[in-house]
DNA sequence: CTATAACCGGAGTGATTCGCTCCGCAAGTT
DNA sequence: AACTTGCGGAGCGAATCACTCCGGTTATAG
């Protein structure tokens, strides 16, 4: 074999087990919070800890490629919403795609995560492409039109995590686990069809500030 | 004085003391989820450990008291629902209440609360009095017809926490504390306004199981 | 087959954090 | 002043944490 890839004999496994792991940390990160053991990661993910710390040094490593990996589902989700014709359906598949990744899961440690500058050039990225989301969705008159792209942000941060999902797999009640997904879906239905044009009444107080987010990510800019 | 109530010269403070307790519990609980530590909600209290420790003799005790007003919480809120004559603003404000409250804050410690017959009663209550707030509801066509008791419980069990209100709470960043409770308003009122009948569309799935609750409670019935 | 390289799992380690106790002190009452 | 009641937090053993280290296992090469 000329190839470049192989590297071993056990690297299809080492890649299957990198995968598990960032899934679990998400899950685990959503029910345990900021102070999400990396036992519990590894059990979850069904590796051994030895096999985590082979490939993230850190705790922090990990947590970072997390943070990282959100940002380009995001990107990615938002950029096939531009993608489809309908305005609508951009805007909702786009929310349903970050809801179904765990957007939310790494909220606890928003303020751990270390802003590099590709992250930044990331963020900025995100930023754009949900403002030509709603913009595009406002000027087809199919969204409610005092909502902002912060109230987008909150409500995507909001169903991002599910309790009951959250503590059912925790229980090992895999059984429950496709029903609970099965009910978030509907409940986020029930929210998304809430921003739809056909509600004439305003939305109460002022239109949030997006410090509500930069204010809860760390600013020191490490090296990339 | 002959009144039954003061027993002791600093009695005012101490019930202070239990109300900023209880309050402090529910923040940190709904910030640390289940490893939430007493010495986290006593900090947030303003209050040392020993006091935290003279009024309850465990964390568990704590945890107890907690669920027990947070299901007083929700019988009061549906029975000041049913009072209104509006069934759509009594299902409403029946919502915004149990959100307001935190009702999801207690969604990490669900598997650790023992069920007492005194419990068993007001949850069975609870039931009753949200079917009767949603069959009002729909006879009145007000509310989409495919929504069901267990949709609206998980809709204010997602809304019952708020990540954002949570971490910059946790970060002592008291000033934007009253802006993110307003957006959190500002989403909830989406998703209600979601739930109403104008909107044609069947909901995706199955109708959910009310086994996504009751699985999640312990069901040891000890001594009330 | 044997040898070897790559990767695995988890027991062990020092440091930290946990729930909880105990006690000296402050704040009211008489 | 004497006394009662509740206060805060230092300190304790136990539990848990992030992380290291190494003997075993698996897949390929010869």
């Amino acid at each position: 074999m000329t190839e470049s890839k192989r590297r071993g004999p056990r690297q299809a496994e080492a890649e299957r087990n990198d995968r598990a792991l960032l899934r679990a940390a998400r899950h685990v990160l959503a029910a345990d919070g900021e102070h999400a053991s990396v036992a519990a990661i590894a059990a979850a993910a069904g590796v051994g800890i030895g096999s985590l710390y082979r490939r993230y040094r850190t705790k922090e490593e990990l947590f970072q490629r997390l943070a990282e990996l959100s940002l380009d589902n995001w990107n990615q989700a938002a950029e096939r919403g531009l993608a489809e014709d309908d305005p609508w359906e951009g805007l909702a598949s786009f929310v349903a795609a970050c809801v179904e990744f765990g957007q939310g899961s790494l909220a606890p440690i928003a303020g751990t995560i270390k802003v590099t500058k590709e992250m930044q050039a990331k963020s900025d990225r995100s930023d754009e492409l949900l403002a030509a989301l709603v913009a595009r969705a406002h000027q087809a008159r199919v969204l409610r039109p005092d909502v902002t792209v912060v109230d987008i942000s909150l409500l995507i941060e909001q169903f991002g995590r599910s309790p009951a999902l959250d503590q059912l797999r925790k229980q090992g009640r895999e059984d429950l686990v496709e029903a609970a997904a099965g009910a978030h879906q509907r409940v986020l239905t029930i929210a998304v069809d809430g921003l739809r044009a056909c509600h004439p009444r305003p939305l109460p107080g002022d239109p949030p500030s997006d410090r509500l987010f930069t204010e809860r990510w760390a600013h020191e800019t490490g090296q990339a």
